[in-house]
DNA sequence: TAACATTGGTTAGTCACTAACGTAAGGGTG
DNA sequence: CACCCTTACGTTAGTGACTAACCAATGTTA
């Protein structure tokens, strides 16, 4: 459907360069400090393009694919793992594909989302869609679990990631992201006893 | 400071009076088809007038006075009691202090927020806020941890409540708030194991 | 009472975002 | 090839949240 044709790569063309200014322009002026009217004239389109291709201008920066693809790494873990182990390791398997191109890409656009307070709006936002896909994956996997659970469960292993890519940004990366992904998932289980 | 004088005092009338009129109006016609200027004209004032009391449309809403409070619950608990546990006990407390009288403003309050994107958004930006202010809690509480370990507990002691809440709105207010929180922390402990 | 501070109104903007047009070029039919 | 339908994009003219600058009125204090 979407994928040969010329327009069909034309329009992914104009997508790829309104996206590409925007980051730029963000990271150079300050996300605020860009208008929308700037990024398309930097693009050479109108600013209704703009509009449809991403429906918000938040939307420019977490275009982030990862989700489906954690879902279904969580699905996929064998069904006598624990329920937060099993993120826990669909994390980390999604973490090594992502990381060996991904990693500084990853971390500027982690750190521009976790300063500007509209796109960390944002991104909760967000969190809230993926707790119910994580569920699902759960209670797919696990037919024992309960919503609630699987709820509980998927909303404390995400908070549990997001504080392991806090700390990340705030290090500026100096440490690694799996081992503290690790540790932050010791420190949860630590906490209970 | 804020206490006496005539003009605090009408202040704080102006104050409630706009947020009165534009609870009523969220209720009746939804967040996003309530505009401030009938809010200001409700209230018999400027939109100016508006923002002078409340930064943004949204902050209307979400005047939660609660976090300070179980902040000071969280700290207050006893020092051998472990971490988690005394977030939820913490929780409990406050919840018996705002349930006799708010119960029906807090599932309507909460309702609203939860079914409109843009306060969905703003809950989530808060509680960025609320894990810095109970981890602080649990830090002095417990000397032995970790910034990284309390970060984590109290995130995900936060999504759990959350997830108490939306189950409770989810029922319309059917089932028992405090149960929902006990059987929610129950449902993080088991998962781990 | 005079000087001050603060609340609120007025006006004129900026910026994100939408709706209703129109146009030109892609792409599958006869 | 000619035909028409689809679609990407532009133009224009809005709406609504939010801000800044300036001004009027009214508590508050010396």
């Amino acid at each position: 459907m979407t994928g040969s044709g010329l327009r069909a790569r034309k329009k992914e063309h104009t997508r790829q360069l309104i996206q590409g200014h925007a980051l730029r322009l963000f990271l150079a002026k300050g996300y605020e400090a860009t208008t929308v009217e700037e990024i398309a004239a930097a693009a050479s389109v109108s600013h209704m393009t703009f509009f449809r291709h991403f429906p918000t201008k938040e939307s420019v920066v977490d275009t982030d694919d990862y989700d489906p693809m954690i879902a279904k790494l969580i699905a996929g873990r064998p069904p006598a793992e624990h329920p937060l182990t099993a993120i826990h390791q669909a994390l980390l398997e999604g973490l090594s594909t992502i990381l060996p191109q991904g990693r500084d890409i990853l971390l500027i656009r982690t750190r521009l989302i976790l300063t500007t307070p509209a796109l960390r709006a944002r991104l909760w936002e967000n969190q809230y869609a993926t707790v119910r896909l994580f569920t699902d994956a759960l209670t797919a996997r696990h037919t024992r679990l309960s919503d609630l659970e699987g709820r509980v469960l998927a909303a404390a292993a995400l908070a549990t990631v997001t504080t392991s890519l806090t700390t990340w940004v705030d290090c500026d990366g100096a440490e690694d992201l799996p081992e503290l992904v690790d540790r932050s998932f010791a420190a949860l289980r630590r906490g209970l006893v």
